[in-house]
DNA sequence: AACGCAAGTATTTTT
DNA sequence: TACTTGCGTT
């Protein structure tokens, strides 16, 4: 096998013995590439079956790259790479689950809930316990109960260390949230992890049989797995044959509950393991490199890792300073519009008259569509345009901490012409339409789903109000168990007795009527099939096109979705559905990102993980911002907003632009604001500035001692 | 039950 | 600013 690719480090990494190894370095190393080839070296040297690895990624974009790399690699092998098993740990689980649940009582057609479905769920017990949704939001359980789970507390083991009364809310709350689960035969997120937990505790003969189906786990990005995947991996290794590689200092999922001890404390919980440190950076310049190195710096608690580089020393980092959250955005746009025309300095603004590509009118209408701008504030403007024929931009990202900063930088890259593509977000299976499909997809399956039927037993509008819904989950609950299913059409027989208002009450016979009848579509009939016959019977197109242009956007949502379920075309509509449910429900928010389109991306810092461009903008380094004031209060949550920091700088390779303005818009009203404490450990030298950055930034040179809590203003 | 309007409130980060 | 929630009217 070719390890000429790699240097010796990652040699010893790749050929390591068999049994635990831990690969700890620093970002660019090479960790995600190491461990790609260490697979390549096992299955080519047989020492392991690829149906006996197990790699986890943390997307399942990090999973499908994996598998194209390897696939390149065992060139030799055709058809190796695609036995190996590779997922997110959420992805792996639902797929042992599917097999495994029912000694838990479950069917293994369980429905995934999503964090909305949760909090729907939730809200429904809050509602029947009559508490006070002020005091006690549906939100703030389902982080609590998220916490627990991934702890591996069942209701009856809960402990948090909470106050009284949220204690015993929640411990209510979490009970009947888990019996509701079930009675729905559905799983959260947490679910997947930790009852997979529970069955491998309990069940030592599946337990044996998964530890014999894979001999060897793979782990990426594993300072971010959290207790529950931890005991997993315990379990699944027997202490042995662990792959692990990940870099404390960028460990960023903390809110979600991932463990850095995880990483820290490796060689005690796996002895006679083999740590690894790679300390070469093949991504970044020394100038973004040395940069990184300050910020991350200001995080005592850090392992100490050495990083150095054969890169040239590069452009030097621009750091600018701007009015207002649109002035920001208009650099970024400036800049790129630069770089990608070929000039490697500033553009003049070009007249109308002379502009390549879009005219005026084209790009004024997509604005107002986009944000309902007016003619005369868009006249006013004038922002740099892309030139029809310009470079590729999938070089260049922009990164900021929270969602609600990109649609600044949306409307100006519309009046600007520059393509973009914006990750996560308002996602296409968050649209209205789409869960409206899915919900009723999901009760085609599985009529007890209760969260689905809520939200569609009247879209569109039936003459079922929230009273008749209440008492038709009232009926669904108390009508017999999951443990013997009772199929849709013995329920509906006994569903006649319900006692609802007549109009109520006919209505509600014939929705699940209908229910029934798509329900009996033979299994010879694909999904998309089923669908389109299922639109027909709901009347969605009539519902949705009500003659509005989103009416017809909403429709073409649907069609799209038709699209997507061409996919499971080629099998039974019912493994079709599972299938899709399945995929969406489990979808990472950098799925998204098309590959094939030319855009310039935009994401949250969280999303970046793992990834690299050559030209980075990290927007709205201010205080409150990023650091985000929401992790003010608490040490650790500050120091993880350094090493979100961190990420967001070592994912550039040749050129780092530092943005911050001076004023932002926050809930409507302009706020000024501060440069982020982050920037004051920059390089000066290393620096070129923009407006007055220079002057706003080093205003002081008494800081340099201070801790990054002492830093603020 | 459905619709419309007004007030109030919220934004980290995601599988 | 934008979305959700609640209230009042039909
Ligand atoms: N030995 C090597 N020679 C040349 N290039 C390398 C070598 N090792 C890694 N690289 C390159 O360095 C870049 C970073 O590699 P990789 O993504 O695997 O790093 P990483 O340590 O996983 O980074 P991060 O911690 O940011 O996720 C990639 O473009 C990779 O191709």
């Amino acid at each position: 096998m070719d390890l000429s690719s790699l240097n010796d480090r990652q040699k010893q990494a790749v050929t390591a013995p068999l049994g635990s190894v831990l690969v700890l370095a620093g970002p660019g190393s090479g960790k995600t590439k190491t461990l790609t080839h260490r697979i390549a070296y096992l299955i080519e040297k047989r020492l392991v079956h690829p149906e006996h690895i197990l790699a986890l990624t943390f997307t399942n974009k990090a999973a499908s790259e994996m598998r194209q790399r390897l696939n390149a690699l065992l060139a030799r092998l055709p058809g190796a790479a695609e036995n190996v098993t590779m997922g997110t740990f959420h992805s792996v689980c639902a797929k042992i689950m599917r097999k495994e649940i029912t000694v838990l009582g479950y069917g293994n057609d369980f429905v995934i809930f999503d964090t909305d479905d949760q909090q729907k769920a939730i809200k429904e017990i809050s509602e029947e316990l009559q508490l006070d949704t002020k005091r006690f939001p549906a939100s703030l359980f389902s982080a609590l109960i998220s916490r627990a789970k991934n702890l591996l507390q069942l209701p009856a083991e809960l402990n948090l260390g909470l106050e009284s009364p949220l204690r015993e809310r929640l411990a209510e709350v979490y009970s009947r949230y888990q019996d509701s689960l079930y009675k729905q035969n559905a799983l959260d997120f947490d679910d997947l992890l930790m009852l997979m937990v529970k069955i491998f505790q309990n069940f030592p003969k599946i337990l044996a049989k998964y530890q014999k189906r894979f001999t060897y786990v793979l782990v990426d990005e594993y300072q971010d797995t959290n207790p529950a995947q931890y005991a997993l991996l315990k379990m699944l290794s027997e202490h042995r044959n662990l792959f692990v590689v990940g870099d404390d200092a960028q460990s960023i999922y903390g809110f979600r509950g991932s463990d850095i001890r995880n990483i820290l404390s490796f060689e005690n919980d796996f002895p006679e393991s083999l740590v690894i440190k790679l300390e070469q950076n093949y991504r970044s310049t020394r100038t973004i490199l040395e940069a990184a190195q300050k910020v991350i710096g200001l995080n005592p608690e850090q392992k100490p890792k050495t990083l150095w580089t054969e890169n040239a020393e590069g452009e030097k980092i621009t750091l600018a300073e701007t009015e207002d959250e649109r002035a920001e955005a208009e650099f970024v746009a400036k800049k790129i519009v630069a770089l990608a025309s070929g000039k490697s300095d500033e553009v003049e603004y070009v007249p109308e008259e002379q502009m390549d590509g879009y005219s005026i009118l084209d790009r004024f209408l997509k604005a107002r569509k986009m944000y309902g701008a007016s003619l005369n504030s868009f006249r006013s403007r004038r922002v740099p345009q892309l030139p029809k024929k310009h470079d590729s931009l999938k070089e260049f990202c922009i990164l900021y901490r929270t969602h609600a900063q990109s649609r600044a930088l949306e409307e100006v890259f519309i009046e600007s012409s520059i393509p973009y593509q914006i990750v996560g977000g308002l996602k296409f299976y968050e649209r209205r339409e789409i869960k409206d499909m899915l919900a009723y997809l999901r009760l085609v399956l599985n009529f007890r789903d209760l969260v689905s039927l809520k939200r569609v037993i009247n879209e569109p509008p039936r003459g079922i109000g929230d009273k008749s819904y209440q008492v038709i989950r009232e009926f669904i609950l108390k009508y017999g168990n999951r443990d013997k299913e009772v199929p849709l059409k013995d329920f509906r027989a006994d569903f006649s007795e319900i006692k609802l208002q007549p109009r109520a009450w006919q209505a509600a016979q014939d929705f699940f009527a209908m229910l029934e009848t798509i329900t009996e579509t033979p299994a010879k009939f694909s999904l998309p099939e089923l669908m389109k016959v299922m639109v027909v019977k709901i009347g969605m197109e009539k519902f949705l096109r009500d003659g509005s242009k989103q009416g017809d956007a909403r429709w073409e949502n649907v069609e799209e979705l038709f699209t997507v379920a061409e996919k499971f075309r080629n099998m039974p509509w019912r493994e079709g559905a599972q299938q899709l449910l399945e995929e969406v429900a489990l979808l990472s928010e950098i799925d998204s990102k098309d590959e094939k389109k030319d855009a310039v991306i935009m994401m949250t810092l969280h999303s970046a993980k793992g990834l690299e461009f050559d030209n980075v903008f990290f927007v709205g380094l201010e205080e409150g911002i990023m650091p985000h004031s929401r992790s003010l209060l608490e040490p650790n949550e500050l120091s993880e907003e350094v090493r979100l920091a961190y990420v967001g700088l070592t994912r550039a390779r040749k050129r780092l632009f530092l943005v911050y303005a001076r004023h932002r818009r926050i809930f409507g009203n302009f706020q000024s604001t501060q440069p982020s404490r982050f920037l004051k450990v920059l390089p000066r030298e290393k620096l070129q500035f923009f407006g007055s950055a220079d002057k706003t930034v080093y205003r002081s040179d008494e800081e340099g001692e201070l801790t990054v809590e002492e830093m603020d203003y």
